[in-house]
DNA sequence: CAAGATCCTAACGAATTGTAACAGAGGCAT
DNA sequence: ATGCCTCTGTTACAATTCGTTAGGATCTTG
């Protein structure tokens, strides 16, 4: 997989570069945006491993701004704040932070704690290649789902793609553009329809209620989520 | 599940009281350990979903047992140490460590702090998702609201975010540029009626009466409050 | 009560998503 | 090769979501 990205909120160009070369120099991809509207527009199509934010931008107060990435985004989200009260912090990390450093700061300890994101973010080496959900185990060597009622459906190739990167993040939201990097890749052309196809296919094997989808769920402008406990094993 | 339980590592009585003080109170179990073989004993009946882990403890050395825990655990681990220097504090996190704390600490700092640990780690039971109110219950894991009589209403994303907005502040006033903060925050740009019409299609869904809302209240020109008793669940 | 500000909501439409139907690409046995 | 089957992207159209608009209702102020 590519370098893991992260992203840099904050309206001074210098904390910026400071970030960025460090970042960079530690192994990182890095976008930098100035104003919370330019970066919200970026999140459209891509997908930041862990995003840096500032507190007191100046086109938005960065607080909401945190609590849905963190909400919905599901990405590690580091607020970046002069603000250096105790209470400042615990209402940061309230809304959703994941950690909260304080300016003046050293960035090769910003370094260390976005690699301490990424180490639980990025998946632990894809395990096995059985797991169970919601009555269902699927098993990806043979390409089949068992149901303990005694349901037995067999998948394709491309739909156990998507269901293993379902199963592999369950409860986090997936946005399509992660799908399209993840998966082939293909044309970002939004004209793309052949990723709601498959979940179209996989959803119905998984017998879901179409009008009411239980465990591969929609959100309208922003990705897919599923939901069901999943444990891998073997 | 049950209550997440968090261990507390560290030779100082008085310190592992008052952490275990604060932290049972926002909900948490916990467990003290004194020195490190104890804790190591414990750890093969028990899970603990974060581990406190001090440094310098007198039989061993706390940072090698950092990073045992957090590879093989795969638990949270939150280092409070007294060692300030920044370069203490990398390699704590390139350890493997989830954060950093210094003494002194305020407690509360950590307990907010254990809570971002968890959130990540066990979205499904804490962050939660189940909650009642008048006669409702909302299940935002399903995106749909049952009622005590039979009634079962769906709600799409952008309403559960509202919902959910007034369901965790209950009886406070909600101002609008709060709203725009934490939600969509679109354009500010005056003629935004958008968030008016998420309240009412809201509204509609709860079945409130138009004339005479009881549960979202109106301020006019101050923003919106939500009355009825909440409680939060799973 | 008038004037103006604020809020409600039905209706519209742009954007996004669901899915049935079609078509091309291989695979495989005949 | 031929015919049949499965897989999977494409197309076309239906359905849903959700912001915007606009006109009316409601509130505050003087």
């Amino acid at each position: 997989m590519t370098l893991p990205l992260v992203t840099i909120l904050d309206d001074e160009p210098a904390i910026r570069s400071i970030l960025a070369d460090a970042l960079q120099e530690a192994g990182f991809r890095t976008m930098g945006f100035a104003r919370a509207t330019e970066f919200e527009a970026a999140l459209k199509s891509t997908t930041p491993d862990v995003c840096l934010v500032a507190l007191g931008l100046p086109d938005r107060d960065g607080l909401g701004l945190v609590h849905r990435l963190a909400l919905e985004q599901g990405a590690a989200v580091i607020i970046i704040s002069g603000r250096a009260q105790v209470q400042d912090r615990i209402t940061g990390l309230e809304l959703g932070a994941d950690d909260y450093i304080i300016k003046p700061f050293d960035p090769s300890e910003v370094v260390a704690r976005v690699r301490a994101r990424i180490r639980k973010t990025r998946l632990p080496e894809t395990q096995g290649n059985t797991a169970d959900f919601a009555g269902w185990t699927a098993h990806f060597n043979r390409y089949a789902l068992t149901h303990s009622d005694g349901r037995d459906v067999s998948f394709s190739h491309a739909e156990g793609e998507v269901l293993r990167l379902f199963l592999e993040r369950p409860k986090r939201l997936i946005s399509r553009a992660m799908m399209q990097e993840i998966l082939g890749g293909a044309a970002e052309d939004s004209f793309d329809r052949a990723m709601d196809v498959r979940i179209s296919r996989l959803r119905t094997k998984l017998g879901e209620d179409p009008k009411n989808p239980t465990l591969i769920k929609t959100i309208y402008g922003a990705g897919y989520i599923f939901l069901g406990d999943v444990a891998w094993r073997g």
